[in-house]
RNA sequence: GCCGCUUUCGUCUAGCCCGGUUAGGACACAGCGUUCUCAGCGCUGGAACAUCGGUUCAAAUCCGAUAAGCGGCACCA
């Protein structure tokens, strides 16, 4: 099975998602990750973690770890990467300057590509110029053909160069999986700028040598690198390396259709970690962006996803970030899963983002009393904590209104609760459940003709009284998570208010 | 400005390749029922082929233009 040189295995797809560590791990891009992992795990092929971090100034080593544990947060593990080995490393692009110096090299010497001394100023100044004739900005190509006794002789002046390739002037075509074809005309390109110096390499140029050297054969990236890709080709082409196959995704859009981001509200994966959303919903959310299988069915784990997936279903145009959906896939998943993996979910929530109550007896199997009681009417975790504030605390802030259902008075509001909690004393503390408290409650709702009629005029004071809310669970089910003492405590304050 | 991409309900989308559908599903929304409240659940409903032209007996589907939106045009990735 492991034998390298079954066809399988060399014809086995390699594909990777290759984030900058310069920001948080941002919605856009663990879509794209899950789409590459679709693709792996669907083809056979393997999916790899490489790390772009070739602009030392604004990479962090935080934005890394946050990458990677989002990443396995979602349950995307990587065959391949940092920290995980692999035939073709290192996988951190800042560990890989002398490969790329020696690719460098190669096509300065081969004349492909050539110093440049021109200040930024005076290219400011040169594209100014062309804008004024009515070109498109691009640089003049002014140093292209530097005698290498110039180039030595700026050196020696201390000059600093930068390194452009020679963009030829022709028409690149090629075929994406998800657009068709897609032509550039090269003649509207400059020389670009592929290395700030043979130890600086830029992204266009990296990721080249990275996918060539990484046998990458399906790129899929956000269609933002679209117009990336021609230059890109020009590299491989100079260089003679095979191109890969391109796979340009859709981009996730704000509601305004631009480009989802900040501005649009959070974009990080982790902040939705800490609103307490599921993994599972998560992926299920961000596949069905852009993408959507055969059949109707849109609830889907990770292996059906899986063996749904295909890159030809993606779709070409954005598609707007619609929370309401994500809530719902929340939802959906809060009931489906087992009920101990969502509890475990729960315990791992609250331990990486502890909280305070001023309620003694919190421990987990309270909490998770509270969340099954919960579980129906939350889109996530924290909202357990602004919606049922009154499980966590002991002061509860409440008009007296509240207590009195429609068309009652304050008196047979009272009555009503001086009742509910003589039924509650008289149910031992071991019995104090909400089986047995509904049966009790009922039997003596059944003979009463006055609560018979309407049943509110006993149900929803004791409600109030112990939520303090308009909208809650079930008054039995709330006593018996408050327990006997805490709840017969609430009742006589909410009589006392009266 | 230049280049590229895109366009079906408010949103995500199916259908388009291989013309004939009451244009399907999901989210959201509205109504009804269940119900002490909220949620849930069940049922019902409104809601779209960007525009113009062409081909055809017939166009969401094929062809052409237009418009609009987005993305890119860094010594960022």
């Amino acid at each position: 099975m492991d034998d390298p040189k079954t066809p399988q295995q060399l014809f086995a797809p390699r594909v990777r998602i290759a984030p900058s560590p310069t920001g948080w791990f941002h919605f856009g891009t663990a879509r794209t990750a899950l789409f590459n992992f679709l693709f792996a795990r669907k083809t056979g092929g393997k999916f790899i973690l490489r790390i772009e971090d070739t602009d030392q100034i604004r990479s962090k080593k935080l934005y890394e770890d946050n990458i990677k544990e989002g990443l396995k947060w979602l349950n995307l593990e990587w065959d391949e990467g940092p920290d995980k080995a692999g035939d073709f490393g290192p996988y951190r692009q800042s560990e890989r300057i002398d490969i790329y110096k020696k690719y460098l090299q190669q096509l300065l010497d081969e004349g492909k590509a050539y110093y440049c001394f021109c200040s930024p100023e005076e290219i400011e100044a040169q594209k100014q110029d062309m804008v004024s004739r009515g070109l498109p900005p691009k640089y003049s190509g002014k140093c292209r053909d530097l005698s290498p006794e110039t180039v030595k002789q700026y050196f020696k002046e201390g000059k600093n160069p930068v390194i452009r390739i020679k963009m030829p002037n022709k028409i690149i075509k090629f075929n994406d999986i998800i657009r068709g074809e897609v032509e550039f005309n090269l003649d509207l390109l400059e020389d670009i700028i592929i290395a700030k110096s043979l130890t600086e390499p830029l992204y266009n140029f990296s990721v080249v040598i990275d996918d060539y050297l990484m046998q990458i054969t399906h790129v899929i990236r956000g269609e933002d690198h679209v117009s990336n890709t021609p230059k890109q080709i020009v590299i491989q082409e100079a260089l003679g390396l095979p191109r890969p196959i391109y796979a340009h995704l859709p981009m996730i859009l704000g509601p305004d259709r631009s480009k989802f981001s900040k501005r649009h509200g959070a974009t990080a994966l982790s902040e939705y970690q800490k609103l307490g959303y599921l993994p599972e919903a998560i992926v299920n959310f961000l596949a069905l962006l852009g993408w959507h299988p055969v059949g109707d069915n849109e609830i889907m784990n990770l292996e059906q996803l899986i063996n749904n997936f295909e890159l030809e279903r993606v779709q070409k145009g954005g598609a707007i970030f619609n929370i309401q959906k994500l809530n719902w896939f929340n939802n959906q998943y809060l009931k489906l899963l087992p009920r101990e993996k969502v509890f475990a979910y729960f315990e791992e929530y609250m331990k990486k983002y502890p909280r305070k109550f001023d309620l003694p007896n919190t421990s987990h199997e309270y909490l998770n009393k509270v969340l099954e009681s919960e579980i129906l009417r939350i889109n996530n975790f924290s909202e357990i904590f602004t919606n049922s504030d009154f499980f966590f605390t002991k002061n509860l802030h409440y008009q007296k209104d509240l207590l009195i259902w429609k068309g009652e008075s304050e008196q047979t509001t009272k009555q009503a609760l001086i009742d509910a909690s003589k039924i509650m004393e008289s149910i031992p503390e071991i019995d104090f459940n909400s089986i047995n408290l509904q049966a009790k409650f009922y039997s003596f709702i059944d003979n009463n003709a006055f609560y018979q009629q309407n049943r509110g005029r006993i149900l929803w004071p004791l409600r109030a009284a112990l939520s303090g809310k308009s909208a809650s669970p079930g008054p039995f089910e709330i006593a018996e998570i408050l327990g006997k003492k805490e709840t017969i405590k609430r009742i006589k304050q909410a009589i006392e208010l009266i």
